[in-house]
This record gives C-alpha cells, sequence and structure tokens, in this order.
DNA sequence: TGGCAGAATAATGTGCACATTCCGATTTTG
DNA sequence: CAAAATCGGAATGTGCACATTATTCTGCCA
C-alpha cells in the first residue's frame, strides 16, 4: 500500500522569487541587448519607476547583478554599468582557454553516443542559422555551443563556472560593440572543434579550441568603445519586469 | 535644524560595509571552524540576536553566503548549511584539476625569477610550519599555496576563481571533519611541485599536480560525516559581528 | 569671470512594522 | 487508537519611512 498522502507540493516557485528573477532579468536583458553603455549609472528611483517595481525589488537584482559581476557598486554612490578592460576580456578569455581545452580533451578521452549526437545536431543547428541568415539565433548558439560541451562533462560546477565565465566575455561586446553581433563567431571553427572530438584527436581539438578562442579575443580587442550615457527610460522602451513573451 | 558637524574628507567608510562585512566573516568562519553542521538551518533572528546586529543585516549577509554557495536557501523557509555530497566535492576537484594542471604549465613555461623566489620561500615556510609542528598554519600555507600559484600567472580572474573553488573545497571537510585538519595535504608534494616548475618541466608538473589533487580528493571521499544538528549560541560562542583581535 | 562655500535636492543605506507562509501541538472524529 | 484537520506561534518576505551621504545649484567674493 502505497502512501499517496504526502501533499508534497514540489516546487510552488513563488511569486518573489518571480518577481526578483524578472526584474534581474529584465536588467540583464537590457545589458545585454547593448542599451546600457558603460559607465551609465542605474539609478535605483528610476529604475522602480521604469520597471513598475518597488525600490527593494530593485536593490536585491541590483547587488545579485553586482555580486555576479554585471555591474560596479561604490559604496553611497551608486552602481554602475562596468567598463571592461581589454586587459580583463584578455584574462577572462586565458581562463576560458584553460577550462575549454581541458574540456575538449576530456570529450575526446570519453565521450559516448548520445554526446556525439548531441555534438552534430548542435553543428546542425548552427549551420542551419548560417543558411536562414538568423543572426540573432546564430549569436546565440555560439555561445551554447561552449556551455554543451561543458556540460557534456557530467559536472555540474563545471558547468556553472563556466557559464558565468561565458557570459562575462559576452558582456564586454554586449555593451560596446551590440551592432556587430553577426560577426561574433565562426560557426566554422565549432564545427571542426566536433569533427576534431568525433575523431578523438586530443590533440588537434585542443588546438583548435586554442586557435577559436585567441580569435576571438583578438576580435574584440580591435574595438573599443565609445564612452556615451544613455537615458533609462530609454534603455528599458519594451523590457518589463512582467514575463513577457 | 542645522548641524555644525565637520565635513568629513577622507573615507568615513561606514558602518554599512564594515557591519555587513563582519557579519558575513562571522558567519563564514563558524562554518570554517565546523562549529556549524550540515542541515543547521539559520534562524534569522536567532542570529541577530547572537550577534547583536538588525535582522537585516544578517539577511543580507545570508543571502550574499548564499550567492556564493556556502549555504542554500529554500522561498519561505530559511537558510542551511548545505551537505556537501563526495560527488560535488569530486566536481569541484576536478574543475581544480583542469585550472591548476594548466596553472603549473604555464608556470614552467614562462616564470621568471621574483616567482621563483617567491615559490621557494613558501616551500621554505611550510617546512618550517612542520618541523615546529604548527598545524593551523601549515593547514592555512596548504590552501595558500595553490593560491599562490594562480598569481604568479597574473590574472586576476584565474586568482578570484580559484579563490573561491579552493574555499568551497576546504568547506567539506571543514563542516565535516573539522578535528582531522592537520593531516589534510602533505607539504611533500608542494616541494616537489615547486621543483618541477624551476626545473621548467611542464609535463612533469602537471602530472605531479594531478596526483596531488587526486590524493586530496580520494582522502576527504574516505571520510563522511556523521549528521548533528548544534545550536546556533554554542557555535556562535567567542565569535562576534564585531572586529576581533 | 572663475572659483569656492554652503544650502537645497536627490539618491543610497537602514531599521521597523506588517503581511504571508510555515512548522508544530492539540484536538476532534471515524 | 490512530489519523487528519485546525489553530497558535514563529520565521520569512516586503513595503515604507527616516537617516545619512553625495550631487548639484546658487550666490558670494577675489
Amino acid at each position: 500500500m502505497v502512501q499517496p498522502r504526502k501533499k508534497v507540493k514540489a516546487r510552488p516557485l513563488k511569486g518573489d522569487v518571480a518577481i526578483d528573477k524578472a526584474v534581474y532579468d529584465a536588467i540583464r536583458r537590457a545589458m545585454l541587448m547593448g542599451r546600457l553603455l558603460p559607465g551609465t549609472k542605474l539609478r535605483e528611483p528610476a529604475l522602480s519607476r521604469v520597471l513598475k517595481v518597488s525600490r527593494e525589488r530593485v536593490r536585491k537584482a541590483l547587488h545579485r547583478l553586482v555580486h555576479e559581476g554585471w555591474l560596479e557598486a561604490v559604496p553611497n554612490r551608486g552602481t554602475f554599468v562596468p567598463a571592461l578592460t581589454i586587459e580583463e576580456v584578455r584574462e577572462i578569455y586565458d581562463v576560458r582557454t584553460m577550462l575549454e581545452t581541458a574540456i575538449v580533451q576530456r570529450l575526446c578521452a570519453e565521450h559516448d553516443l548520445p554526446a556525439a549526437q548531441r555534438l552534430k545536431a548542435h553543428v546542425s543547428e548552427e549551420r542551419q542559422a548560417v543558411r536562414s541568415d538568423d543572426r540573432g539565433r546564430l549569436f546565440g548558439l555560439s555561445g551554447e555551443f561552449h556551455i554543451l560541451l561543458a556540460e557534456l562533462c557530467g559536472n555540474e560546477q563545471l558547468s556553472r563556472l563556466l557559464r558565468g565565465l561565458l557570459t562575462r566575455s559576452t558582456m564586454h561586446f554586449s555593451l560596446s560593440a551590440p551592432e556587430r553581433f553577426h560577426n561574433c563567431a565562426g560557426p566554422h571553427d565549432h564545427a571542426d572543434i566536433v569533427k576534431a572530438i568525433l575523431a578523438r584527436d586530443a590533440k588537434k581539438a585542443a588546438k583548435l579550441m586554442l586557435d577559436h578562442l585567441l580569435g576571438l579575443v583578438e576580435w574584440q580587442s580591435a574595438w573599443q568603445p565609445p564612452p556615451n550615457p544613455v537615458a533609462l527610460e530609454e534603455a528599458f522602451r519594451g523590457i518589463s519586469a512582467k514575463r513577457q513573451a
């Protein structure tokens, strides 16, 4: 006799978390869309008014974003959109290189059939995005490729870590060159890396990943952002803290 | 009403940040000292009373600790000391292996004279700690060794990342086996690694680091913590949110 | 006219009171 | 007697009002 009496409300996921995450996502989205330029000050009352939420929610979201490295806070001064130095970007890519070359080497050593299928499926998706000239989708897929590699290692900590690193990598040209998204990464590189992994050629895979990341950072370094303030109402036009489709 | 107070020109660095950091440090210290066993619920009113600060400060510190992975929060339930699975510990050490083998390889390739001197000095310090049988100091030095390697790479991002990883690694046996600190790491391993780095033998250095970390995780895996609740007043005996000597 | 001092204003930081939710003990009923 | 429902107390979540600090504006003086 089983006992279905257990009223295990698996995940209520209250409005609390939902609203907080919505505000957090709204600000993050504005940054990813390049609406908020480096140096912009994020005033709590203004955000509260624009996003139609209480100042406390804005405050909480800002603190979280600061802690995750998206924003910079100065005590009693305010919260600002950071101006990432080229050097910092280089450092982040350097760490990524350490991790991701190790990742592809490991995948060469112990990847299984489902992993191979997911890799091939991803490359296929990227190719299709290129054909249909869907730049937005291609940009998303380019990032997800690196996440996918980490996830295929089956290490949750590794995935989370790399996810953070990747968001911080992309933040730089999200903030500085949002209009140049279409150029971001050569999907051809990804296809070659996958091919090397499937061939279990660890040395080649690591080399390809190294070159790929070096190419990305070099491409980013060639571009310097023009400092320019922006109005918050403009930045959050069309972005709401409420659930959007 | 006027306030003829003299204006402070320097950095007052108000109680805000100081108090917040003090509360944060107090809880972290209690965890590192093994006073808070896995599964313990950290009640905000109790902490507020014990640490003599307002509940909001406790709340803020708890949120930060949750963000950094020290604690786990369940909405509307409370904040808990996590029970790290052996598997999670393995994953963390796996990531550390990826990073640290890359680090020693890089140091073999491009370390300079001051770096070599710092390495030798550190090994010397560890040796001296062993001789004087100072277990507490040796424990600290063992952790700092890995931090030192990261810092010698000159990559700030890398240092911060590894620092977080290391604290999370040590948290496991801080929580589960605080009385076995003295056994933590063989300083002999560190000396061998340094020797390989100074000899610029990248392959050997990487192998030694790999074995070192594998040995650590294996040693930790052999020990399982006994679940046991604890009173907060006991845990924070002698630990204050105020600056202590 | 330019720069400095002081006040007005706005933004950030903090504590408090209240609403909501959860846990546990007691009671009631089949 | 046992299981379930209910009610009371406590802990968490949230908005608000106030204190503190920074910024800007204005007027005065060199």
